[in-house]
DNA sequence: TGAAATGTTGGGGCG
DNA sequence: ACGCCCCAACATTTC
């Protein structure tokens, strides 16, 4: 009988190193789908990139690329009853309403008597492959690391597939019916920026480790040093698999402590999604739910300063604009704006997350919450309660100085001694450089010694 | 993947 | 020479 497979493309947007695309290819006839479900949450930066990516991988299959919006269910409901599908493949995805999805649509397959296969596309490890002998999960992240590096198997690459032949679905809608470019900002030029694709993804891991890899474990914390791999956006959409990254590490000619950070790190983003997946309700529980009973004061005008990088704190300010300008933010800095907002302004750490949720390129519901809940000390491993970054140190032990002048233009002629805290500087010094605090630039709008206290006092009663 | 408070030590200025 | 004070530098503890 003629084989004719569907591979569902999720968040897994390459041809290289696909283990369900690679499945899919080896049938007579080969399907390529996406569906873009309007009830999987998704912010507006993603939209766009999603837009791009999307472009891309179409360009990579000739064209053949069939794109569908609506539920998924339904779709393939009616694409199996109107084409002879034998096989559907798929890699698998992590979070609850996807994990129920798919459930659902494997039953469905299974009972019209189409093969339906899965496989891990997305991760180093499966959750479910990595436990404590006692057989329940990890808490803690370095046992966690351990253990993974221990036991998971090598993979090399899996080369881009040679379909024996690619179709393309009659019904399939247009790019531009998917609705991605809905302007609620304009993502539309900030993209620009980037480069997005599988293509481009591979070109920044090599650019990484011939650059930067080597002097990563500093150099990574330092916003000026432009050392970090920023391929987060790309791991996201799966432009690129964390096996491709791994591979391509373990294949340098020496591994030394900075290549090792490097994995911790990509660890780290499996170590997310193993949270999601162990704690479905990541994204709107507090995993220590001790934290339930905090009171937060979600002040809306200090919450919409935060957004608009006008607290008066300049590492703050230069990190939420950066934010915004470029649907990016240093990883650094994202530490220090999280710790300002739940720590100083002791607005809800869900409020944070879902502004991060929507502006960043990289938005993934497992990195952002579990980052989210481990500055809010609510995570799993996460920074203790009283673990409270103060915006002036990190600036001046981090040097943020030329990032501030970039990203906050009003300060840019204050010296590196005030830049980080302009309200220190006496009137003359101000005059000099023709700022006025509190109209060319505003003034803290917490006092961080005041509201870190009031903060730990707080969280000392739960 | 902190910071602030507190404690300890040791060198230099000075009577 | 000696004791005393100051304070930076570092270490420890506390939140």
């Amino acid at each position: 009988m003629k084989k004719i497979a569907i591979h569902w493309f999720r968040q897994d947007l390459r041809l290289t190193d696909n283990p369900a695309l690679s499945h899919a290819s080896l049938a007579d006839e080969t399907v390529p789908i996406f569906i873009f479900d309007d009830n999987y949450p998704i912010g507006g930066a993603s939209k766009l990139w999603l837009d791009n990516s999307l472009k891309s991988l179409n360009n990579s299959l000739d064209d053949n690329l069939s794109l569908y919006k609506g539920d998924p269910l339904e779709i393939i409901k009616k694409l199996i009853a109107e084409n002879k599908i034998t096989d559907f493949y798929w890699n698998r995805c992590y979070d609850k309403y996807s994990i129920a999805r798919d459930t659902q649509i494997k039953k469905l397959l299974e009972d019209s008597n189409i093969t339906v296969k899965s496989y891990n596309g997305s991760l180093l490890l499966e959750p479910w492959e990595c436990t404590k002998d006692d057989g329940t999960h990890y808490k803690v992240y370095t046992p966690f690391y351990k253990t993974l590096m221990r036991i998971r198997p090598h993979r090399s690459n899996i080369t881009k597939p040679s379909f024996n032949k690619i179709t393309k679905l009659k019904d399939s809608v247009d790019l531009e019916n998917l609705e991605l470019l809905e302007p609620s900002h304009s993502w539309q030029g900030i993209i620009k920026q980037w480069q997005v694709g599988e293509d481009a993804a591979v070109d920044k891991l090599e650019n990484f480790l011939d650059e930067k890899a080597s002097r990563y474990k500093k150099s990574r914390d330092f916003m000026c040093e432009n050392a970090t791999s920023t391929l987060s956006p790309h791991l996201h959409f799966g432009e690129i698999s964390p096996n491709q990254v791994f591979n391509a590490v373990y294949s340098l000619d020496s591994i030394g402590e900075n290549e090792e950070h490097f994995i911790k790190e990509l660890a780290w983003r499996d170590f997310s999604y193993y949270q999601l997946y162990y704690y479905p309700n990541l994204a709107t529980k507090n995993i220590n739910s001790k934290f339930d009973n905090f009171e937060w004061e979600n002040d809306t005008d200090l919450l919409k300063a935060w957004q608009i990088g006008k607290t008066g704190i300049p590492i703050v300010d230069a990190g939420m604009r950066e934010l915004w300008e470029t649907g990016y933010m240093h990883n650094r800095v994202r530490m220090i704006v999280a710790s300002f907002l739940i720590k100083n302004c002791l607005v809800d750490w869900r409020k944070g997350e879902a502004w991060f949720f929507d502006t960043l390129f990289d938005a993934d519901i497992a990195s952002n919450n579990a980052s989210w809940q481990w500055v809010a000390g609510c995570g799993l491993d996460a920074a203790p309660y009283f673990r409270i970054f103060n915006p002036v140190l990190q600036s001046d032990k981090f040097e943020a100085a030329e990032y501030i002048r970039m990203y906050v233009p009003e300060l840019k002629s204050l010296s590196d001694k005030y830049i980080s805290k302009p309200w220190e500087a006496k009137l003359d010094i101000l005059e000099e450089v023709s700022i006025k605090l509190g109209i060319d630039y505003p003034l803290p709008i917490v006092d961080l010694k005041a509201s870190r206290e009031k903060a730990l006092a707080l969280h000392k009663k739960l």
